[in-house]
DNA sequence: GTCCAGGGCCTAC
DNA sequence: GTAGGCCATGGA
């Protein structure tokens, strides 16, 4: 099986496992960047939590954060962990947004990708993940996302590999799926399904794991 | 009490 | 260039 082939059957697979998963939860595309940012290495319960409060306060918008200061941002997103550094982060974002694109969303996903990217990149507190949520999810660009359970499934299964860093897991999953915004966006929130489900054990071989029948198309019949 | 989530930055070698 | 510390909540 060719590995275009395989990486459609595996999202085949987990689309029917897990359902359609309707990301990114969140009712605007203002609280799927704010989720993005609060979402950095903590369970999606904590950030629930920490979205609920700005909503209390009527902080949950772009523009109520830029105007706000980030330590009164801070107590209402702690239970994000890290607060004081993603209140921060959440300024940062603001501040370009209303600098170079007068705090619109659409002119700012208005300019073309790359450049787009890199921009945002150059922000402090923002890596290639965040930034590919935002463009994905918020922005609705064709750019798939890639998390540690991504890198750590699909090399389990024998078609990535451990040692590639970020943007090789990245251009390995475009070259072979069809440039597809509602593909791209969905396979990521499957494989993250599948990692919320994944036992903790180290042993490859745990007969509990739900990989072993999902995933049983890497080279060589691989299970996980 | 211990472990670890939908990261990213900084510093020391 | 990279390993390791730091940030510092809440649920299982």
């Amino acid at each position: 099986m060719k590995t275009a082939e395989r990486l459609l059957k595996i999202y085949s697979r987990l689309h029917s496992r897990f359902g359609h998963q309707r990301w990114w939860p969140g009712e605007t595309d203002e609280e799927v960047v704010i989720g993005a940012i609060l979402t950095q290495n903590v369970a999606w319960k904590n950030v629930v939590t920490a979205l609920a409060r700005l909503k209390e306060n009527n902080l949950l918008s772009l523009n109520a954060i830029f105007k706000t200061e980030a330590a009164a941002l801070a107590p209402l997103i702690r239970s994000s962990r890290f607060f004081n550094q993603k209140a921060e982060k959440l300024k940062t974002f603001c501040r370009l947004l209303f600098n170079d694109y007068h705090g619109s969303l659409e002119a700012m996903f208005a300019q073309p990708v790359p450049s787009l990217r890199k921009q945002m990149l150059g922000l402090k507190g923002f890596g290639e993940e965040t930034v590919d949520s935002i463009l994905l999810y918020a922005g609705r660009k064709p750019v798939f996302v890639i998390d540690a359970y991504t890198k750590r499934i699909f090399s389990r299964i024998g078609l990535a590999d451990e040692d590639w860093n970020y943007q090789a897991c990245q251009r390995f999953f475009m070259d072979h799926l069809p440039e597809n915004v509602e593909l791209y966006n969905d396979y990521h929130a499957q494989i993250v399904a599948l990692g919320n489900t994944l036992c903790r054990k180290k042993q490859p071989e745990c007969p509990s794991c739900p990989v072993r029948r999902l995933c049983r198309f890497g080279r060589g019949q691989k299970e996980v």
